[in-house]
DNA sequence: GTATTTTGAGTCAAGCTGACCTTTAGCTAG
DNA sequence: CTAGCTAAAGGTCAGCTTGACTCAAAATAC
């Protein structure tokens, strides 16, 4: 920052956290939304957030708000900043800005009850954004911006497998690809394509034996982040 | 956020915004950074920024930090969004959030003289890393994300262009990428990638007779801003 | 005129992609 | 026990892109 600071006077604002969680669930995409116990926007949905507190910093106050709200402990899932977002008009209580974190996890255990949370609960991708569940705030296009991101880290990155409880298969985590980008893959073509990347995936040794059809090999995540090059060439993908 | 809001306490915290602003001179990357006139860090090397005021988005506090600091309007040059920066103890005032924005754009204008901003220079990218110059606050992180971002940035979009100052030629686009990516492309391949990259460069029609070697054709930006597939497959990249 | 420099076009082997086909391994129905 | 079903796993192949390379074109300098 400048030297100006000592002339002007500071706007001082209040900043929350707030999280776009997303899973796989059924083969569709879902996000964990809350319902608001309190005005403004009583009863409605939003995504779950919090106020940053003193001496926290906003990973640490994502992470807070994350074990808070679902019970998981951050380690085992993808978590990283995704925008800020600054509109004065955002928050009728006055000036909030809100640093929204996009995270990404297998069918999570569903959030506990008995916390000061109101009800939790996933809800389709469909769902929340077609209108049919308008949320609080500017929250849809908060929504809507992590969508976008997760498509473009499962191009870019191996964060699919995040969405994966462990031990997995290339079908589950292929499924992963269809639910979160909206169309089918060719499975042949997408096999070669993940295991012949580094890193990517390690295989157990173990199989697993499904209901109807042949067994497959399990895999755990390996040590690769990056996908090089990427997954697709044709960048172009169409809402659910 | 979520209802928990009315219970604790909001931690209050003034917000900045902060700039990293990158040019191509002379082949060679370079960011603009100010010389701070006030304490903390009096006399230290930093990146132009300010507080947010009252009223203001994100945006509109970056732009207007941009103008101030570079007689630059901002509708030619590529700005967004880096990350928020929160580490409670990375100001010595006190609790300050900052919110990191790049910003791209052609050999500028140098900084204009006589406003209350210190004296403001271009620095190259190998200095301001290198521990030579050391910067204020996180400055010197906040200036290795943004390279980072710059870096995948030229790989994925067409905003290189916003390095050129129209019309350019296609020398020109391959001599930024060289820059900010540290190391030779080949002239006759990256010429072939990017003329046939569709939307990317719009010809003039006119050439452009240089001191040496043969006239060039001269291009304008077209309306593309997504490069696919990515220039690069090999994502390695090397610092300065 | 010759050397030099940069642009621009072309060649070619190697590798990857997308589309498609075949086989394998388990289950279930009869 | 066999036939049929499903999904996994592996293979084929034309077409495209890439990276390395060569070569011609257009200007200036000497």
């Amino acid at each position: 920052m400048t030297e100006r600071s000592g002339r002007r006077p500071a706007a001082v604002v209040a900043v929350t956290v707030d999280l776009v969680i997303f899973t796989v669930r059924q083969d569709r995409l879902h996000v964990l939304l809350i319902e608001r116990g309190n005005e403004p926007y009583l009863g409605r949905a939003a995504l779950p957030g919090g106020f940053v507190r003193h001496g926290e910093t906003l990973d640490q106050a994502a992470l807070r708000e994350l074990r808070e709200e679902t019970a998981l402990d951050g380690r085992q899932l993808h978590l990283e900043q995704l925008h800020a977002y600054s509109e004065p008009a955002r928050d009728p209580r006055g000036r909030i800005i809100t640093v929204a974190y996009l995270a990404l996890g297998p069918d999570l255990p569903l959030p506990v009850a008995g916390t000061d949370a109101a009800a939790a609960r996933w809800t389709s991708l469909s769902s929340a954004l077609d209108g049919g569940v308008p949320l609080a705030f500017d929250h849809a296009a908060i929504l809507r911006d992590g969508l976008e991101r997760a498509r473009s880290q499962l191009e870019h990155t191996t964060v699919a497998a995040a969405f994966c409880p462990e031990p997995f298969t290339v079908g589950d985590l292929r499924r992963i690809y269809e639910a979160v980008w909206g169309f089918k893959l060719d499975p042949s073509n997408f096999r070669r394509k993940v295991t012949r990347t580094e890193g990517f995936l390690e295989p157990t040794g173990d199989r697993r034996v499904p209901e109807i059809g042949r067994p497959a090999a399990l895999y755990r995540r390996g040590p690769a982040s990056l996908l090089i090059p990427p997954l697709l060439r044709t960048g172009d993908v169409t809402l659910p």
